[in-house]
DNA sequence: GAACTGACAACTGTTGACAGTTTGCAATAG
DNA sequence: CTATTGCAAACTGTCAACAGTTGTCAGTTC
């Protein structure tokens, strides 16, 4: 509601800089839509609405194209990046692997917490009761990110949440039949008995399948 | 007034931006020691050093930043990355994955350049056979650039490229014995085997095993 | 009517100046 | 002699103005 942000963003800018604040402004614009991909964002306009002069879009800009979600274009700007099918199916791929890998390190870790994911199980499953894609859809994602998280691996974390986001830019399907949602949770529940089986080949190999069966469904749905 | 620019750097502005330039520029200063792991880049100081203002060497600070050579603080500003021995380790693993999924790619794919790669993995032979150390570790580095490039998905080799640079700010020992060298070229020549065999599954598994060697090999070396 | 030319408008790239923060030093009190 | 406080220099964060580039559109020419 701050279109030139008061007292909220004031209080951070002791830690943060304006720059961290515009980029996460940006990113959620991004995220929810409001910036189309493709579109080129102007810096002008956007400084004029976020009350701010250029250089710190500038540099949040800066920030964002090495996440992903931004393309720079020498004298013609920052452009929403664009996102094809096969940039997903690549995506897919890369995040199985990850994905596997973070399983990994999490069945040999003693620092998952597993009453969180396991609570996060429960709440799908409630959500797929009822039929709530979108819950279901939210939750799937904060499951991945504490699963990826508790393998302790700062830099997969990033990397993961880079391809997320990434991935957030194909908007075309948002997918979750109720079979889906109920397939893929149990593939959760799997990989969560694996890492507290203290099983690190076989987490692995569940949550890369987890992610490489999410891609399956991805393709048969986007098939055209 | 750049006080080692030269006359290649002004045609080059016609495409790359100037923030573009000072990152390289900066890059190749942390790579080569010439900035050294947690030492703070000093804006004015580098800004009269090559001849430009201070908004595109905080633009290609934070281009960096995201690559991980690079630190912000806010109100200290950018410090060069320090890499611990655990980050090292951290990076090892994940380039063993990435490695392994990459060789994956090259054998499932009609783009490798298996003649390029057999030409490194000779020249390797001949570096190592003269015991020349640091012909073998650049052949190494393109070899590995080379194989992660005919995986053929862009994202991948960005990612590696950035581990493999975040792993140069580590410089407390080269490695490479005789030894080493040999047994490091064997498994490259097997990799590529796989790769030609179109065997993608044995392609992972020993793109996988080579880094993960490595990093014992590193282990062993680092050990004090 | 189609193709080219040249100016104009909009925007990005870059710069130098201003404001706020951090840090080191020096003076002072205990 | 040590600890604390206050100041000043250095540096980062931000801003507003200038310079160069790109794309468009009217005018001209064939």
């Amino acid at each position: 509601m701050n279109a030139s942000g008061e007292s909220d963003p004031l209080a951070l800018r002791k830690a943060n800089t304006l720059s961290t604040l515009v980029a996460d402004r940006i990113e959620q614009s991004i995220l929810t839509g409001d910036l189309e991909a493709g579109e080129r964002i102007n810096e002008v306009t956007l400084a004029r609405e976020l009350g701010v002069s250029r250089g710190p879009i500038r540099e949040a800009a800066r920030l964002l194209s090495n996440q992903g979600l931004v393309e720079f274009v020498a004298n013609k700007g920052a452009f929403v990046r664009r996102v094809s099918r096969a940039d997903m199916l690549e995506i897919y791929d890369l995040r199985a692997v990850l994905t596997g890998h973070a399983c990994e390190l999490a069945a040999s870790n003693n620092a998952c917490d597993l009453q969180a994911l396991r609570t996060l199980l429960d709440e799908m499953d409630a959500a797929s009761g009822s039929d709530d894609a979108d819950a279901y859809y939210a939750l799937n994602l904060t499951f991945h990110d504490r699963l990826v998280e508790s393998s302790g691996s700062k830099r997969l974390s990033t990397m993961t949440a880079s391809l997320v986001k990434e991935a957030h830019l194909f908007r075309k399907l948002s997918l979750s039949s109720l079979q889906d949602m109920q397939t893929s949770n149990a593939e959760h529940a799997e990989i969560v008995e694996a890492i507290a089986a203290r099983n690190p080949e076989r987490a692995r190999e569940l949550g890369e399948r987890h992610v490489r069966a999410g891609k399956a469904r991805f393709e048969a749905a986007a098939e055209t």
